[in-house]
DNA sequence: GGGAGCATGTAACCTGTTACATGATTTT
DNA sequence: AAAATCATGTAACAGGTTACATGCTCCC
């Protein structure tokens, strides 16, 4: 998969290990993610196979860059790779695993992490949201656009706002609930159960039967 | 962060490997899954650290089950690591990143691979659905529920669905906008630019600047 | 002088997937 | 007779993270 990110990168402009680094924390990084001791390793198993092109451009100063550009071969692999139809795949969420498991944490401490991690996503919608703001200044709105490239773009950062609004109104939502929640169980058996958990209770509950 | 989830399973009843593996399909699985090849081990070494016991309990036709059980000291370490804030993730999504690559494929194919992924998700938000419901008729709703352990789980399959129809909306919205983007570059520049793209156009743009 | 940025690489380790392997019972 | 379900495991490989390793320049 990495070598297909690599490859659309390359497709826009010959980079080196070290520039394919860095993009990979902005644009097609908020779907795809790699450190560059996955980078550089993939460049010549992707020059080996003749999908790339390496050329050392020396200079004064800095470190030599190798800049690699891709070749017909590499360019086709990528166009068939995109016709492929990927299946759905199943993300992993390390916060809704946890919250899964919040009976065992007491409210108080439950709702900080939801609160906690709602901050973070927070930080990062406003993130995309400046990168649009930059977008839309360069190269004008997604409307107004006539580069398939900006257009792309710009839907999948679409996507990536999407989400982290998603998550944020999941956690007031959440929080919400949690205040009605501990309400109801309060006034219902008084003291005895006082909130929603601790490590001492004990259950035995059936499973879901979700298929 | 496998044997976390296993732990926070093991917690709830004592469950063979065989049974874990299951409740990864559903429920649990929505955020984290594993195949039994990884449960195994993960069990064995869980053992080895005294987090969880195991029993052999034997059974006249099928195969002798090992059921495994929490341990106190199990329990002190799944409440410990509940305790810590999780970092805010990036997650990797195939699709969005073919997405960012749709330029190279003509209009038709990307709008096709849009819509058949779309198909996927709406599948999935239905067994989400018939989940939901499956809990709320052996259970009752999120609203009058006492039990924390159901009300948690209610929560982040609420997740589950939420996150679905983001992504279905995210879908449909995409696929407007490229109708919407084809006619007015079609309109602009006539046959020349027939759409977004083929392998053969050369694009040299400037790399976002997306901090 | 210290830290950040440029620039490239390797090695050890951990996680996760695919495939191999077995064998009984129940359902179609 | 074939396929699915129960039930447990191992081995090879692929993908990914952390840490190690180097060295130069520019800015504070």
């Amino acid at each position: 998969m990495l070598r297909f990110a690599i490859l659309e990168l390359l497709h826009r402009k010959p980079l080196s290990g070290y520039d394919l680094k860095k993009r990979f924390a902005g644009s097609v990084g908020f779907f795809w993610r790699a450190k560059h001791s996955q980078i550089y390793p993939e460049l010549r198993r992707l020059e080996s196979e003749g999908l790339v092109t390496a050329s050392r451009v020396p200079h004064e100063w800095r470190p030599t860059k190798k800049l690699y550009s891709i070749t017909a071969k590499g360019l086709e692999e990528l166009v068939q790779w995109l016709r492929e139809r990927p299946e759905l795949q199943a993300g992993k969420d390390e916060m809704m695993l946890k919250c899964f498991a919040f009976h065992l944490l007491d409210p108080a401490q439950a709702a900080d992490q939801i609160a906690h991690h709602r901050a973070l996503h927070l930080k990062r919608l406003d993130s995309h949201h400046e990168a649009e703001r930059q977008v839309e200044a360069r190269h004008g709105s997604l409307e107004s656009t006539g580069d398939p490239i900006l257009f792309w773009n710009a839907l999948t950062l679409h996507y990536a706002i999407a989400f982290e609004k998603t998550y944020i109104a999941w956690c007031d939502w959440a929080l919400e609930q949690q205040r009605v929640f501990l309400e109801r169980t309060a006034s219902v058996d008084g003291v005895s159960r006082s909130g929603s958990g601790g490590v001492g209770s004990e259950h035995q509950k059936e499973e879901f039967a979700l298929s």
